[in-house]
DNA sequence: GGGGTCCGTTCGAACATCCGTTCGGTCGGA
DNA sequence: TCCGACCGAACGGATGTTCGAACGGACCCC
């Protein structure tokens, strides 16, 4: 493959409007704008509005998982491993958080068949997910349970990423460490780390 | 008030075809249809696409709200009140699933003078979880921490009822206890319940 | 080296369609 | 006769998409 510059150029605009907009109310023309090019120009890089954000999820999800896999080998411990991937989480959320954002509420608008792909791709994620979760079970939960429990912290680390917290790559290695000390010992922990200011980084669900 | 008949079959039909189909997608003709209604007659009760939104997502907010104070009034320990929240969302998540959904996933298109009145149910939502939340704290957390802590299970309530899970109702009570054991206790907890198979119940995020 | 020609890139302008919204009018009961 | 409920038909605008053409460098033949 080895893609041409100008395609990545035009994937990065048409992530970032997707993100902003959603993918309904971004336009073709604004994507063009956003990738300076006018709208007929665009159309010859790609062929449909769909396949354009077919392209964006699929690259966003494939370094996701790339960066998931490269953080996992890298962790020695089933904890270790766990703390990894909530990180990897966070930290995708923050820096690519536009990619992330159009995953987690556009994907659905996908036309069928390159639905499946991509649907593919996000259980290949959440299978990931299982088998780390499994590794630090200490009770024989069942495959059901462990994909349950996966789909359960997906969703608070999606309730951060999704939100307007804070953005700096820096906070995701603090704020893995809380979020994984909640999941692994609970709300009602007594007092597992004193560093206990990192929590309050990041805010609520606000409008504008 | 005490609205017509007619008015309330319009906000429900218009409620789950905006959840089936998401704000954009769904047409005011399909909503129309949806109502048994010509376009031009769902226009004699309705000023606005807009306000149609602003309606639905007012009302299921009042209910949920209105679910939530009664179920806490019920309640006695802190630990039951946290129960009875999760317990509440997650019924109005697969009850009036149509709502919920459109809540979390729609509500920012509003227009900006309704979507602050919106805003602010949702935060005297948030307000309540944050209270319950105190009362179980056994350290004396924040409220900044307990605002991010009631985040993060929101989103994990979210995360159940936003995928294709099971919708009966019977459900909710025993998949509260073992979403509330995972919260309070957390995954590391050696074995809460025996009767483990509860979790099992609802998959993961599949496509069609 | 020069003229000709292809081809990738880019554009302005339009086309077709769909969607939110409105207008004028009909019908039936008070 | 009035009035609210309801409808068929249209309007205006926005949007995804396409068409035909211009520009410019690469390559070829003489």
């Amino acid at each position: 493959m080895a893609i041409g510059q100008r395609y990545t150029e035009i994937l990065d605009a048409a992530g970032e409007v997707f993100a902003r907009r959603g993918y309904h109310v971004a336009t073709t023309r604004e994507i063009a704008r956003a990738a300076r090019l006018s709208l007929a120009g665009l159309y010859h890089y790609v062929g449909d509005k769909d396949e354009l954000l077919f392209l964006v999820l699929a690259r966003a999800l494939d370094t996701l998982l790339q960066s998931l896999d490269q953080a996992l080998a890298a962790a020695r411990t089933p904890e270790a491993r766990l703390l990894a991937l909530i990180r990897t989480h966070l930290e995708c959320g923050f820096t690519h958080g536009a990619a992330l954002r159009v995953i987690n509420r556009d994907w659905e608008l996908l036309a069928p068949p390159r639905r499946g792909e991509v649907a593919a791709k996000r259980r290949a994620y959440i299978e990931r997910g299982v088998r780390v979760l499994a590794d630090v079970d200490p009770r024989g939960r069942s495959g059901d349970e462990l994909y349950s429990a996966i789909n359960l912290l997906l969703g608070m680390l999606n309730g951060i990423t999704a939100g307007p917290f804070v953005r700096s790559a820096g906070d995701a290695r603090v704020l893995a460490e809380q979020v994984g000390g909640l999941f692994l010992h609970g709300f009602l922990q007594p007092s597992a780390e004193p560093h206990d200011a990192a929590l309050a980084l990041f805010g609520g669900t606000h409008d504008a």
